[in-house]
DNA sequence: GGAAAGTGTGTACGTTCGTACACAGATTAC
DNA sequence: GTAATCTGTGTACGAACGTACACACTTTCC
C-alpha cells in the first residue's frame, strides 16, 4: 500500500504517559512534575514523551482533559442513575461525602488542575467544561438556581472534607442539599 | 553595648520579599515562582532572598501564612460589623459576590495555596487555620451546622465565579444562603 | 584611630531541567 | 535481496535552577 501503514508498537503508550501523569501530579504537584519523573512512572525511556507530546505543557493539557472527562461520566451517571428529587438529594450527598466517585487522589488532582488552569488556556477550558457537564447532570433533576447552589455546595465541601481528613456528616449535608432543592425551585 | 544591636537598613525588605512572590505566584503560578523572579519583582538581590529565607519553600510557606492572616481579618471584620443574622446572610453573599473582601488575584492565590497545600504540610497547616477562622467567624452569627454549609458555600461559588469570570446572582446568592440560615438552625 | 561583629551582596558551582536530534530497529514495497 | 519509510530511543546540550559562600560594607565598642 503506498505511503504509509506502519503498526505503532505500544498502541496503549500515550495513554499510559497520561496516567502516569496524572500519579505524579497527585504525588509531587504541578511544581515538581517532570518529564523525567513521568517517563519513569509509566516505566518509559525519556525520549518516548517528546515523541507523544510536543511539550510539558501539552502532556498536563491531555492528562488534566482525560481527568475531567472520566470524572463528568461519573458524576452523570450517579445523577442519571435516581429515579426522583429525593433519590438525587441522596445521589449528591454520596458524591459529595463518598469516595466512591472522587477518590482522595482525584481530589488532590482537582486542585492541582484548577491552579494550573490559572496559567493554562487550554486547562482553564478543560475546568469549564467540567462544570458545565456537571451542571448539566445537576439540571435533569434541579432548577437552574437550585443548581447552580448545589454545583457550589459540592465544590467547596469537597475542599473542606479533603483539608479536614475527616468524615463529613452525611445527615447535614443532605439536609442543606434538600434544603437548597426545595427553596430555589 | 555587649554583643549585638546592629539595624538592618531596610527592616521591610522581608515583608517586600513576601509581597513579590504572593504576585509572582498570582503572576505565574508556584510551578514558575523562582528566586530569581521574586528577587526581580521586590527589586533586590538574589543573595537578600537566601539570606532572609532558609529555601524557596520557606518563603512559599510564610506568603501563604502572610495571604491567609490578612484574608482572615478581612473576612472577620465584614461578618463582626453585621448586626443581625439578615445582615450576616447580606455580608456572606458580599463576601461571595464582591471583589471588595478577596480580589481576583487573591482567588488565584488561594487555589494555588490549596494545591500546594496538598504537598506541603506547613502550607497544609496554614489552610486548616484559614478555614478554621473563617468557621469561628461564620458561627457568631449562625448555628454550627449553618455555619459548615455557608462555609463550603463560599469556598465553592468563588471558584465558579473565578471561573466563569461573570457576575454571580447576588439574589440566588442570598437566597440560597438564607435558605441555609433558617433550615439549619 | 583600629578591632570586632553583624548586615547584605555578587558570583559561581553543581544539579536538574526541557528539548533536540542522530541514529537504531522494524516494516513495507519492489 | 535492497531501498525507502516510519517508529521509537539514548544521549547530549544549553538554559535555568537552588543554594553556598567569600567578601564588601556598616556599625559598635574600645
Amino acid at each position: 500500500m503506498a505511503g504509509a501503514r506502519r503498526v505503532a508498537n505500544d498502541p496503549q503508550r500515550k495513554q499510559r504517559i497520561l496516567d502516569a501523569a496524572l500519579v505524579v501530579i497527585a504525588g509531587h504537584g504541578v511544581h515538581r512534575t517532570t518529564h523525567r519523573r513521568i517517563a519513569e512512572q509509566a516505566g518509559v525511556p525519556l525520549g518516548s514523551l517528546t515523541y507523544h507530546f510536543e511539550s510539558l505543557d501539552a502532556i498536563l493539557e491531555q492528562a488534566f482533559a482525560h481527568l475531567g472527562e472520566s470524572m463528568s461520566e461519573r458524576y452523570g451517571a450517579a445523577l442519571a442513575a435516581a429515579p426522583d428529587l429525593a433519590a438525587a438529594c441522596a445521589a449528591v450527598t454520596d458524591l459529595i461525602c463518598g469516595d466512591e466517585y472522587a477518590t482522595e487522589r482525584e481530589q488532590t488532582l482537582i486542585y492541582e488542575m484548577y491552579a494550573y488552569a490559572n496559567h493554562n488556556a487550554t486547562v482553564a477550558e478543560t475546568g469549564r467544561r467540567w462544570i458545565a457537564r456537571s451542571h448539566a447532570s445537576l439540571r435533569t433533576h434541579f432548577s437552574e438556581r437550585a443548581s447552580r447552589a448545589i454545583d457550589a455546595l459540592i465544590e467547596g465541601w469537597s475542599i473542606h472534607q479533603a483539608y479536614e481528613r475527616k468524615l463529613l456528616d452525611r445527615t447535614l449535608v443532605l439536609d442543606t442539599v434538600t434544603a437548597i432543592a426545595e427553596r430555589l425551585r
